[in-house]
DNA sequence: ACGATGACGGAGT
DNA sequence: AACTCCGCCATCG
């Protein structure tokens, strides 16, 4: 497995709960500002075994990603589960979502 | 080992 | 502003 990847899935779980993070902003802070899509591929494969919470990661609109599949409805229902205002459209606010960690030690 | 894949992103139309 | 096009790169078959 290759670095990236572990701190990929270290970033993602440390998101907290009722906090978002796009899949852009993992890649970039895991040290492959354009790889976004093996953020996807990480969740694809492995994201149940490795105990990430996968449904905290939406694209850079804060839109659900997952294609309209039980999936989508699954992580729809998790994010409000844990507080977060989920939009028709299976949109959130990243402006009062998103997770920060590069802000975390300044705070 | 090589080519296809993918829950993306951003530049261009 | 919405939509399409294409680059990206770790994994998987």
């Amino acid at each position: 497995m290759q670095e990236f990847t572990k701190q990929a899935i270290e970033i993602m779980k440390s998101i907290p709960q009722g906090k978002v993070m796009s899949y852009g902003q993992v890649a970039r802070l895991a040290g492959s500002p354009k790889g976004a899509r093996q953020v996807v591929r990480i969740l694809h494969s492995m994201s149940e075994k490795e105990g990430i919470p996968w449904h905290r990661i939406v694209n850079v609109k804060g839109e659900i990603a997952m294609q309209d599949h039980e999936g989508r409805y699954t992580q729809r229902t998790l994010l409000e589960e844990e507080g977060l205002a989920v939009e028709p459209g299976g949109k959130v606010s990243l402006e009062r979502y998103q997770h920060f960690p590069e802000y975390q030690s300044k705070r």
